[in-house]
RNA sequence: GGGCCAUUAGCUCAGCAGGUUAGAGCGCAGUCCUGAUAAGACUGAGGUCCCUGGUUCGAGUCCAGGAUGGCCCA
């Protein structure tokens, strides 16, 4: 460890030129330079952790009895980490950082996630395959194999992402989707599932492909839209039922419902018509005994052209004719179309022995609009989402007469069998206008233009198609689901819990799982080849065991996908037959949602890891994954607490979800659009924990976030290079010293650093609050806060303690030094623990050097070090307060200087401060030094009270008067602000001693007044003031402050000089000033100690006479006269 | 079409139990300061707090409606 440290020292000295003096030996810390050097320091601080086994004993030195549980939501290696990645794993490891050094055992498994169509589709792209035919004529085995080999493409970018980004998570150890061990927890959960009711098969609605003869994802549905497409669009007639038609409407003539469709092929499928029940419909007759119905607002649209002189017979709410049944177009019942009823979601054929067809009906719907049409929509539940799900909610038949290839099915041999039987859609849709039309039935034929999707590989048009497919029974479930993610889960932001999540969850439809694809988990059903009956197999064990005797070979499930699952064949439970696999495999999300239990083999393996660590504490993705991964993880836990076999309807109890991230100008990042930020760009340029930073810094978690290297390379300076200056200075100045860390230092006496020790400690409750909140925004803001006051007041305040022995400073300054280096050794120790789970390298680094190297006691790494706790003693409020006000009146006087145009370098005689309080007037007589060396004045008074130069402004307090005065106020402000200043004076005074006041006849105690003090400039000073205090500087120069500002403005030639001859800060000088100008000489002598002391000149000359320095000089001109400074080192 | 979120200075963001003169950082202009600082200080320019109504003594903040953008889902 030794040696570490001491090539960790030498590599510094060799990047770093201007380490002080790195060679010295007896120096307590390692040289630390003035710029960041992030690329050496990150790639030290990494060998570190490596050769030390920091990750790991960071977890395993934690008691393993207080787990604190994270899940890492597996991402997939098959396309290149974004920055949008980093971002997700930056935040996921913060949390895990912080509850390590809070004492928790944070054990962290990585995963990937193998599975799903994005996997095959890269694969079929590579292969040149562009159908599901032409992958199974590839060979599936093949196939498979190939996507096992391309989803782990990228990972060795991944896992040097993620160890740049400092993200500690256990990759050796990963869970991997696609493992045996994986697959067969997924069917544990399958199998209880089904043994708890919760799996069955229905039909759902997809865009289908009848050429490749497979369904589209959404994501290929996009893809194929097409805009400008001219289809037919017909409208047709359904003859209603005279006697269901509301009594008004009966009579001896005919009564059509109109509707309009551009897919007459759909038309045969026809089980009922929808309707808008709050629209109204008109009854208008078309001809001789002849009435059609539809929306009043199309009636024109429609009817124009058509129909000669359309009358309106009647006016009738749409919700009036829900239940009028009709006549089909078609029955193809009759040319042998199975025919099925809605049992619930189910379908079940109708056996002729079910008794006589229920007529078709009419409903009404929520999605029959008034844009085109008749406000009539023709309803065939096999061809559209929206059809279907009303079938089932109403219980309309379904009907399915086009197979899977796009052709009309049935016999055409059969009676009543019309003549498009066995045509492929697209052609049979005129053979039907033209017979429609030779019955009467047809009243319109336009064409339409609109958009309609084609498959993106083949531009064959693609159908609506309701086919069998595997659901999970969540809306069963969904009081649990919503109960327990409003009780148990915590969102982060919270609104995605109650909102976005919450609303969704309240509206939850059954979990359609099954896949026709390849590169999944095989779904563990087998449906018996003869009586059709299903049986879910839980284990490999249990497939082993059933079968043998039906499968010709032993089956081996060292890799249990397809192909080779499908060839098992296993004993049906009911007849004894065979029985074979059903061929879908499981959507991906389903395999996430599994994670908490498939990536320890659960049940089969690690039941006590399992409950040790079942729920999550913490997990943190992108808010895509809220229906994503969010809800598969919730959704499966809840199915399993139902089914009663986990301990908690939910898998995890707080969530990050995290806003997206967009660039510059707050557009989405894309590939397509070319604005990718590449992160290893960032991470080279500002280094990762300027990244890190900026992502928790820069907007709350939930947020979107406008993201560029120009905002991180922003927040490196502000805040990481600030706080590095602070660390170098400190270590530059303790080594200068020889200063080292004691064992219980008293504690410090100086109020400076009290004021900082007070300072911290409130801090380091505010960030132990905002990160037990899960909210590293505020506690990232407060830290920054925090090191810009350490760095811009207590630093440059302290400055002149820390170069005391430079200056060889007399032995009553030892003790201030003392507690100075004390003191900030203490604040930055603290601060490298508060920021060791945001910045871990920065962290890391000040820890080492100024803790773990110089004390054997020191935890040899941050992160095995423990969180800090706050000191409720050493926060001193009243002191925080009052050295407010001491930077205030810094602040105001420096302004005031700035309005006079006088420069800080020119001392001036007095500051009088106006101040309202007791204790502000005891804090500014307490500072007086304070004051008056930031503002370069002399003497440091309190305004007096009796004085004419006070004047007051009285406010009510609205906050107080507000409630208790209401319309009265106005005219009690108005009132206020025209108070005459002697009044006011008077008010101000009697409010100062207590008494109460009457004005407008209101009686105020002074709680209910907000008094502001101000002075009115007198000559010969400028002032400034705000709402607690006023500050009046005097301008008035004599010949001796003149006299010393001269001397000043030498003092600081001289530094610079110094500066410039690249003398250190505690060499010693001979010094020379010579000049022509007598009285510049006279003003100089007269400081000439002063002089001296700030140059650190062991001897000094102020003549006429050059008395030969020649090392270095320069001339000045000081106030128009002319000077020339030589100095050489003594 | 539905849901969630956002809209405050040129840019990135604070502000919100409703309270008096709306802030910070960056950028810009000027001045100053400086032996840790590639920093810092002070001043200035820069605001219809997205719009319209409402509640209220008082609205950037609460309510309603709308606009624009982002995300999710149809």
């Amino acid at each position: 460890m030794a040696e570490t440290a001491n090539q960790s020292a030498a590599s510094a000295a060799l990047t770093e030129p201007d380490s002080t003096d790195p060679s010295a030996s007896d120096q307590p810390f390692r040289p630390v330079g003035s710029l960041m050097p992030h690329l050496e320091l990150e790639s030290r601080i990494r060998d570190f952790w490596r050769e030390r086994d920091i990750f790991r004993r960071s977890v395993e030195e934690r008691p393993a009895d207080d787990v604190f549980s994270f899940y890492e939501g597996p991402p997939t290696a098959n396309g290149t980490p974004g920055v949008h990645h980093v971002l997700s794993r930056v935040f996921k490891d913060l949390f895990p950082r912080y509850q390590t050094m809070r004492g928790k055992r944070v054990p962290r498994k990585g995963g990937w996630d193998t599975h799903g169509l994005p996997v095959e589709i890269e694969v079929e792209k590579t292969l040149g395959l562009d159908s599901k035919p032409a992958i199974e004529e590839y060979g599936i085995a093949e196939f498979n194999q190939q996507c096992r080999e391309s989803v782990m493409q990228y990972v060795q970018q991944w896992e040097d992402m993620t160890e740049r980004v400092a993200f500690w998570i256990d990759m050796s150890d990963a869970y991997r989707t696609y493992t045996p061990e994986y697959v067969e927890s997924c069917w544990w959960i399958f199998k209880t599932l089904w043994d708890a009711d919760l799996i069955y098969e229905a039909r759902r609605t997809t865009p289908h492909c009848p050429r490749c003869e497979t369904s589209l994802s959404s994501h290929e549905l996009s893809q194929g839209m097409q805009d400008g497409i001219r289809d037919q669009a017909v409208t047709v007639r359904f003859r209603a039922h005279n006697e269901s038609l509301p009594q008004q409407l009966r009579w001896e003539g005919t009564t059509d419902f109109l509707a309009w469709t551009t897919t007459p092929w759909t038309l045969p499928a026809n089980s009922g018509l929808a309707l808008a029940g709050d629209e109204t419909y008109a009854v208008v007759k078309v001809a001789q005994g002849e009435r059609v119905i539809l929306a009043r607002e199309l009636l024109d649209a429609s009817l124009d052209g058509v129909v000669e002189d359309p009358t309106v017979v009647a006016l009738v709410p749409g919700s009036e004719l829900v239940g009028v049944t009709y006549d089909g177009l078609y029955n193809p019942e009759q040319w042998g179309v199975p025919t099925y009823r809605f049992d619930g979601a189910r379908l079940v054929e109708w056996q002729d022995d079910d008794g006589v067809l229920p007529a078709r009906k009419v409903s009404a719907a929520g999605f029959v609009e008034m844009e085109s049409g008749t406000g009539i929509v023709h309803i065939a539940p096999a061809f559209g989402e929206d059809d279907y799900l009303l079938g089932r909610d109403v219980g309309l038949l379904f009907r399915q007469p086009v197979d899977l290839g796009g052709r009309i099915i049935g016999d055409a041999q059969a009676k009543g069998a019309p003549s498009f039987v066995g045509e492929w859609v697209k052609d049979a849709d005129p053979m039907i206008m033209d017979d429609l039309e030779s019955r009467g039935l047809l009243l319109r034929k336009d064409i339409y233009e609109h958009t309609y999707p084609y498959c993106w590989r083949c531009d064959t048009p693609l159908l609506y198609y309701a086919k069998p497919s595997w659901y999970i029974a969540t809306s069963q479930a969904k009081d649990l689901l919503t109960r327990s993610n409003a009780e148990q889960i915590h969102w982060h932001p919270e609104h995605t819990g109650t909102g976005r999540y919450g609303d969704w969850l309240a509206n939850n439809v059954d979990w359609a799982v099954s896949r026709e694809r390849y590169w999944g988990t095989p779904l563990p059903f087998w449906r018996c080849t003869e009586c059709g009956d299903v049986s879910c197999v839980g284990s490999f064990d249990e497939l082993r065991k059933r079968a043998k005797e039906f499968s010709g070979v032993e089956p081996d499930l060292s890799d249990p996908h397809r192909p080779y699952v499908d060839e098992i064949e296993i004993a049906c439970e009911k007849c004894g037959s065979a029985a074979r696999r059903c061929p879908e495999v499981a959507d991906a999300w389903f395999d996430s949602g599994a994670m908490p239990y498939a990536q320890w083999h659960y049940p089969f393996e690690n039941q006590d890891r399992f409950d040790e660590r079942f729920p999550a504490d913490f997990i943190c993705e992108a808010v895509d994954q809220t229906r994503g991964w969010f809800y598969s993880l919730h959704a499966e836990a809840a199915m399993l607490h139902r089914a009663e076999a986990v301990p908690e309807p939910i898998s995890f109890k707080h969530v990050i979800s995290l806003g997206h991230i967009l660039d510059e100008s707050g557009e989405k990042m894309s590939k397509s659009k070319g604005n990718v930020v590449d992160p290893w760009t960032v991470l080279d340029q500002s280094g990762a924990d300027a990244l890190r930073w900026y992502c928790y810094v820069a907007s709350p978690a939930g947020n979107p976030r406008r993201f560029s290297e120009r905002l991180v390379s922003e927040a490196q300076r502000r805040f990481l290079h600030t706080l590095w200056n602070t660390y170098s200075f400190f270590v530059t100045y303790a080594n200068i010293d020889g200063w080292t860390p004691g064992d219980n230092p008293p504690p410090p006496t100086v109020e400076l650093d009290r004021w900082i020790l007070s300072e911290l400690h409130a801090l380091i409750g505010r960030v132990t609050e905002a990160l037990d909140d899960y909210d590293p925004t505020t506690a990232a803001r407060e830290i920054d806060g925090f090191v810009d006051s350490l760095s811009n007041w207590y630093v440059r305040r302290s400055r002149r303690r820390f170069w005391s022995s430079a200056r060889g400073g007399a032995a009553t300054d030892l003790e201030a030094k003392q507690s100075a280096y004390q003191t900030l050794h203490e604040v930055l120790t603290t601060l490298a623990r508060l920021l060791a789970p945001m910045t871990p390298y920065l962290a890391e680094d000040i820890w080492r050097n100024l803790a773990a190297e110089v004390d054997a006691e020191a935890a040899e790494s941050v992160h095995l070090a423990d969180w800090p706790v706050a000191d409720a003693s050493l926060i001193d409020e009243a002191l925080n307060r009052d050295m407010e006000l001491v930077q205030r009146v810094a602040s105001l006087g420096r302004s005031a200087r700035s309005a006079a145009s006088i420069r800080v370098r020119q001392p001036l005689a007095a500051v009088s401060v106006a101040v309202r309080t007791p204790e502000d007037a005891a804090a500014v007589e307490r500072h007086r030094a304070t004051i008056a060396e930031e503002l370069n004045v002399k003497s440091v008074n309190l305004a007096d009270a009796e004085s004419d130069t006070r004047r007051y402004t009285i406010k009510p307090n609205l906050r107080v008067l507000g409630p208790r005065l209401g319309p009265q106020l106005p005219a009690l402000r108005s009132a206020l602000s025209n108070l005459s200043p002697e009044l006011a004076s008077h008010i101000a005074q009697a409010a100062e001693s207590g008494q109460s006041i009457e004005i407008e006849g209101v009686s105020l105690q002074p709680s209910d007044l907000l008094i502001e003090v101000d002075t009115d400039a007198a000559a010969d000073a400028a002032s400034a003031e705000d709402e607690r205090c006023a500050v009046q500087l005097s301008t008035e120069l004599t010949a001796e402050l003149i006299a010393e500002g001269k001397a000043r403005e030498v003092i600081n030639r001289v530094q610079g000089l110094r500066r410039d001859s690249g003398l250190d800060p505690d060499d010693r000088i001979s010094l020379q000033l010579s000049s022509a100008h007598g009285e510049l000489l006279g003003d100089l002598s007269e400081f000439e100690s002063m002089i001296a002391a700030e140059t650190l000149a062991t001897s000094i000359s102020i003549d006429g006479a050059d008395h030969g320095l020649t090392r270095h000089r320069t001339e000045a001109d000081i106030d128009g006269a002319s000077i020339v400074l030589a100095l050489e080192r003594a």
